[in-house]
DNA sequence: TATTGTTATACTCTATAACTATA
DNA sequence: TATAGTTATAGAGTATAACAATA
């Protein structure tokens, strides 16, 4: 039985929360170098074609009436359309602009390099050390709402 | 050299924030229950008797201006009051009620025990192959500005 | 002059509820 | 009736700028 002060697994926290805030913080910096914020940007990485404005609403885990605001935004910078599908005229299937495509990359080879900077100091064996440790936390696994595709 | 998607390193960042992710919604539903916000909770949590107002705001990396906000709402709830320094009147003390060092204790107990849970998939040895691993991470270390005391 | 805390204000993120148009 | 998306609105978090009191 620990001490409610125990400090190994306060440092853990503290140490998790640090990493994740940083890879955060740096996504943030890469949005607002495109004019975006940091949903926006969240939004048109994890698009793909023709998905229905209620997926990226399940991939953001957020609201549809917020999805409705974000696609706006990115609508009026020009990087994304809606267009009604044939099957089912109340959806709106989401498409990239040519320009919301780049950018898109742009943003994933942001967080790419975000990511690999992060853990760079870690040797190939260390990372896969890493990632078996944090996947053997609960709920490291992923349910069905966890990403596109 | 390694592709633009690199399994690897996007893993880990899924983890990683994955993990904080838990237990910041964990700290978030134990704020709740104590009829705080989650910025008001942190503000308790992170609270030493007699700190000034610019601590507090230095703690919580936010702008004083936020502090005083935060601190309306605890000292309206009766869980901290100000008090003006003697040594330097521009200063105001933040003081905990008794009331608020009950609060503290609560949500720093359920912060213990949120991450204990967390953890608890991992052996000892793990967990401080963990902490080596994470500690080692860039920015891992921490500067002057990570917490109270 | 510089600093502490406050006020006024504004922007972002998020959710709820009421609405429309389809199904 | 139920679902996709929208609108209006509100609350929470944050920052900037101008200000008062004090140093």
């Amino acid at each position: 039985m620990s001490a409610p002060t125990d400090p190994d697994v306060r440092e853990l926290s503290t140490l998790v929360t640090g990493a994740a805030e940083r890879l955060r913080a740096a996504f943030n910096a890469a949005a607002a170098e495109q004019g975006l914020t940091p949903v926006q940007a969240a939004a048109l990485v994890n698009l793909r074609e023709s998905a229905p404005m209620r997926d990226l609403a399940r991939w953001l885990a957020c609201d549809p009436s917020n999805v409705t605001q974000i696609v706006d935004a990115l609508e009026r910078r020009g990087l994304v359309g809606r267009q009604p599908s044939p099957q089912d005229r109340r959806v709106k299937a989401l498409v990239l602009t040519d320009e919301g495509r780049r950018r898109q990359a742009v943003l994933r080879e942001r967080g790419h390099a975000q990511a690999t900077e992060l853990f760079a100091a870690l040797g190939p064996d260390e990372r896969v050390l890493l990632r078996d440790l944090l996947a053997r936390l609960p709920g490291g696994g992923c349910g069905e709402d966890c990403g596109p595709a």
